[in-house]
DNA sequence: CGTCTTTGACCGGCGC
DNA sequence: GCGCCGGTCAAAGACG
């Protein structure tokens, strides 16, 4: 059951919208590319491409190796609800290894499963902060089995241990924010940058992509780049 | 027992 | 038209 069948049933779930638009490529539709530093305490990210966590829950369903780099991609559904079709890959920059490159692909077709609203920090970057602070011990450490099966913890740890990964960064959001873009340039991740100007583009054309909206309420944690790549 | 990860194989699209 | 590459599925195994 799985020839023909297998697409078709991917062309569901990537909703027939992306499919009307990509009557040539599939890799079209919403796409949102998230750069994301790893610190070097994140072993089992260098090791093993570790998931990136945010509130949703994912579940691996593909790994391969990419041309180009040396590192592979992990495919990820989302297993918060059963019929979301919401998606995203995880690989590596492959100019540097501490940089991952979530690319998110289609949309939750379900409530952000978060049991907190979001606390009404009006900053991004205090945003951002918030949710590190609820996922460095994921994203440093993530379960070997459930991965990165992360539900929203009510009461964010304490980060007394000292190993958090972004504890840099949120020392000096703004500062690091910049920096860190910079440095991705310097990585050879212009592509971003590329992207980034079609992503801001398309804003002015879509007022308010109710999928980015929807993407960055849901709280994503990763450290800075969003880029819509449609 | 249920869920998730891993791994190999298959298919479709794209470029040459 | 052919070959390459990316993306997804499905089965088996592992873990909680």
């Amino acid at each position: 059951m799985r020839e023909g069948n297998m697409q078709e049933n991917d062309d569901q779930s990537l909703s027939a919208a992306d499919h009307t638009h990509a009557s040539k490529k599939r890799k079209m539709g919403e796409r949102v590319v998230v750069a994301v530093k790893i610190e070097g305490n994140s072993k089992k990210q260098q090791r093993n491409e570790g998931p990136p966590s945010d509130c949703w829950s994912w579940r691996k369903y593909g790994q391969k190796p990419i041309k180009g780099s040396p590192y592979p991609r992990g495919y990820y559904r989302c297993s918060t609800s059963k019929g979301c079709s919401a998606k995203k890959q995880v690989e590596r920059c492959k100019t540097d290894a501490s940089m991952l490159l979530i690319t998110y692909t289609s949309t939750h077709n379900h409530p952000d499963p978060a049991p907190f609203s979001l606390p009404t920090n009006h900053s991004p970057i205090q945003q951002q902060e918030q949710e590190l602070e609820t996922n460095p011990d994921e994203i440093e450490a993530p379960p070997p089995n459930s991965g990165e099966h992360l539900q929203f913890p009510q009461s964010p740890p304490p980060n007394s241990g000292g190993g958090n990964p972004f504890e840099e960064i949120l020392q000096t959001p703004g500062v690091r924010y910049e920096e860190e873009e910079e440095e991705e340039e310097d990585l050879g991740c212009e592509v971003l940058k590329s992207e980034e100007n079609d992503f801001y583009d398309e804003l002015e054309e879509l007022p308010t992509s109710s999928f980015f909206t929807a993407f960055m309420k849901s709280g994503f944690c990763e450290e800075r780049i969003a880029v819509n790549l449609s």
